[in-house]
DNA sequence: GACAGCGGAGAACGAGCGTTCTCCACGCGG
DNA sequence: CCGCGTGGAGAACGCTCGTTCTCCGCTGTC
């Protein structure tokens, strides 16, 4: 292989991260096992990244631009900007459905890594970040009060973690269809007041 | 110390494996740093748990009981069924503001180990499905349409995750607010229809 | 006081890991 | 055709970890 395709032997690195990480967890996966699934030299390996935790990073760095970009275009389908809201859920539907789902990379990392590698935590605070701001736009595109934003977030991540967890896509149809509710009251004016008490 | 206090062994074999696990990640602690912590010598904690599997499918479960007792003891001190479920919300406040917080246990268990060990595994769907339990039976004093204990569940659950990573204890709110206007949503008859699309 | 047995301290073992080093085959300038 | 440097394969290193073993002191009994 000509010296050039440093940036192939990253991308084939990435790609043996991204499956390995994502289906058996950051610390089951060794850089041997690495070096053997993706092709690329060890020596290579720690040319392009100097320790497994860069790798780590961005392999989840690089997962985070794929991910969002197929949310996005997966929300671009729709015309009416208020169904661009309840399309988030469908496609987190399509994604629990996928062969080989395990969860949210970002939180199985967070849960492994966290309290240990600040470069980690980064990232997932990052995409977790960008993701919420994806939603913020979407609340803002349907002109929708932005304090909705906040809840359709924690109802995704709920159905992530609940999706994951118990390896169904039921979380995803639920959330939508919570999703839904509060659009409807935030569209009838404002959150709720607490129910009648006495 | 007589050969009767297996049992305080145990417990203070729990309560090390608690503390540290939980902080730290199960994988970053090892026997030996639990045994410096615990006090209890190497032999007896394998004579107590056959491997570190079993300590810490036993530390979830210790932990769970713990766990849902707070929540319950919590909540029963509303009069007002309905006003149980907010509360819930409110103790998760409370918890997420806590010196050492760092997400919930068995989220992080299941990133860290749930591809690994069917025991944690089994262990992290067991207090899931027990959470989601409690929900519902609140849910149901509260004379609510059973529906709504899903949603709740999954903003509950996004709540955690996401205090767990940004350290914030914001998302108990946020979350509380959104249950309150299901719960206002449902009480004023079943769950919305998609909004008008023509 | 002698002895059997239990329990603790910590060494030992074997495996796996992240990281580095050694060695060799190959391609290129003179 | 000959050195030379680049890059790959994989051995090696040092460390950590889960688990087991060895040794020794203590205690309760006769």
């Amino acid at each position: 292989m000509s010296p050039m395709d440093s940036a192939a032997a990253r991308d084939r690195a990435l790609d043996a991260a991204e499956e390995l990480f994502y289906a058996r967890g950051v610390q089951c996966v060794g850089m041997d096992e690495l070096r053997g699934a993706s092709g690329v030299s060890l020596k290579r390996l720690y040319q392009l990244f100097p320790a497994k935790e860069q790798l780590v990073a961005a392999y989840l760095a690089r997962r985070d631009e794929r991910w969002r970009g197929r949310l996005a275009a997966h929300v671009a389908r729709q015309r009416d900007a208020r169904e661009r809201i309840p399309a988030v859920f469908d496609w987190l539907e399509e994604w629990f459905g996928e062969a080989g789902f395990r969860g949210c990379a970002w939180i199985n990392a967070h849960g492994e890594l966290g309290a240990t590698s600040a470069l980690v935590t980064e990232q997932v605070r990052a995409h977790k970040e960008a993701f919420r701001d994806c939603l913020a736009a979407l609340v803002d595109d349907a002109r929708l009060p932005a304090s909705l934003a906040g809840p359709l977030f924690l109802l995704a991540e709920g159905a992530m973690v609940t999706a994951g967890i118990t390896g169904s896509t039921r979380p995803a149809a639920e959330a939508r269809e919570a999703a839904r509710t509060l659009m409807a009251a935030a569209g009838r004016g404002g959150l709720s007041r607490p129910a009648p008490t006495a």
